[in-house]
DNA sequence: GATGAATGAGGGTTCATTCAT
DNA sequence: GATGAATGAACCCTCATTCAT
């Protein structure tokens, strides 16, 4: 965001900047795509350079998939919390919960984000804070459903956690469309909801 | 369940036998443990054997994790079959929830499992045989629940299948203890019931 | 030395134990010509194995190192023992180190091994032992030079085994043959002696 | 010693200049600290320049390090040189000697130079010319010698080169100090004298 | 049948060198 | 001239699978 030294920065930095872009997003492809398993040269190739700079960008190939984890963690968070601002109290966990299985429909790996696959993606200061946003998010989301009354005030925000997740690793594991995703979203909500 | 050629056997065949089961039983808890990525060694070991008996038992190792798989399904399809035969038709669909996501949470195997972590296990015919099998065996479970009203008619299979689904992940991610996963289920099925 | 259970051992270790040796001396050989920097499978090649091979005898490419110093500390020490006990007490200490000398002109690692090239052999317990070993022979060797005279009492085993040292490197660069080295050991003897 | 072009240059130049001397001298410790396996980044880092700027001075990475050893040897014929016309001709071939003994055990470089770790410093025109000065320089101070009659006359330059060549090893690898080097010199140079 | 040694393809990672800025 | 990002060959090591015993 606050770039340092508004005039004569490194001019270099502009084609590592737009590299490492690039990177991630090749990479959130390549790993939806093919799962954490595929050789990093992969990666690369989609991105369109070598391993070697794949490497200067990331550690290793964990740091590689940590990062895209936190991205995605903060889209999503942004996301959320723009729902929670703009959008209507009634329909706005609806939606924002639908948006967020629909996109783990497409990109396989939030699932294999969040389970990590096994591996645990250590706690870096950088995702504990992505994290801890989203969890914050979620939690205004919830705080606004309980308020206009459709969500019942005993559910925790653990508890809509996992539901989520529960359901983002369904929606990407049946290869929801659609329908069948706001069918499953509003099945979990009645369940949500007063009786 | 099928024991190839009934009646008399060498006496070798009974320790075949026995490690037949002791590697599925290893390679269950190893699997669990540490993943799918563990090498077959592991496994072996854990087994009490060499990495040649694994071999003569499954012809790799993608075979040795199917047929876990196959054999974890199997127990689901019977335990399901009979709570609804044995069981209270208002609790018989909640209490066989309960129990597998239970199992699930305990065997992190579950969701690895169907996942299949990327790779798609290839419906064998035992494979196939036996998720049609559980599948049935949840229909009439699910029959039940609807024919005694705690559940709408609208529900189809596949919904319910997904929903279990998810939740066998979150129990398996979140490490949910009993309490947590009771509740989990209950507000998953609010949402199946009734208005 | 000990073969433990004398008859029926496990059968299959043999095959193994050859290919450990032949590791082992193809190392030496291969180490000595190109450097540690070979590639281990230039290693493998040279005693006729896979990779995987080495590997499976040795952890890793610093282990395979090691064994082949503490191979060679060994040898030299029981050299240095047999020539102390069998020799001439006034020709033992000149013979032994002559030797000594002549086998590090050949086997280019021996300076390479003390040196460890850098990166310090790690003291395992079997390499300080053989090290220990090699030691106590040449300070046998002389105090049996000191008792007959050749060398001075004031010479101490770490000055004796240092000038060893450098004689070794010595051989080893400038490639000596059999009467430079004859010269270069005499010229250094001179010198431990009495004026 | 050589500054091509001795007059005009463009102000770079001296800047060009410093910079090749900062990185020789940052070579050197490097290298010495960290051997030959350092990367040239490092090199560069210590030098506080970039990598490129390494590459515009040295075509590559063999030719940095040969040019560091053809400044050292440069450095102790010149030495040498000065020795043997300001010395006492007693003691100036015991000075020389261990003076460069006692560099050698500082900067770790100077074995690893001349045996140049199995790669074979390519003699190039420039090293050919100061190894003959060196041992030019070295041939005058053994001359010397034998003209007092600290040396017989039967000792080559050979010879007392690869002497002095292990003593630099040695006193490289046993971490000597002044005292052990003393010795060790004294020691040798007993062998080296008349009976 | 069981064992575990051997194989070797394959993947992660490093680093000398080049080149756009 | 300097910089440091990019490249990719090469290396270490792992592990699924085979096979001699």
């Amino acid at each position: 965001m606050v770039t340092a030294k508004p005039s004569q920065d490194r001019p270099l930095r502009a084609d590592a900047q737009r590299n490492r872009a690039r990177l991630l997003a090749a990479a959130e492809t390549v790993f939806a795509t093919s799962g954490l398993a595929v050789p990093i040269e992969e990666v690369a190739k989609a991105a369109g350079v070598g391993v070697g700079t794949v490497y200067r960008h990331f550690p290793n190939k964990e740091a590689l998939f940590e990062a895209i984890v936190i991205a995605r963690t903060r889209r999503l968070a942004d996301q959320t919390r723009a729902l929670v601002e703009d959008g209507d109290p009634h329909t706005a966990l609806f939606e924002i919960v639908d948006r967020v299985v629909g996109e783990a429909a497409v990109k396989k790996d939030f699932a294999d984000a969040l389970t990590a696959a096994g591996r645990d993606v250590k706690s870096t200061d950088e995702m504990t804070e992505a994290s801890a946003d989203m969890r914050a998010a979620l939690a205004d989301l919830l705080a606004a459903g309980q308020r206009v009354g459709v969500v019942t005030e005993d559910v925790t925000i653990a508890e809509l956690f996992s539901l989520l997740y529960g359901l983002c690793v369904a929606a990407e594991h049946y290869n929801w469309d659609g329908m069948q995703r706001a069918r499953a979203v509003t099945l979990t909500f009645n369940g949500l909801g007063p009786r």
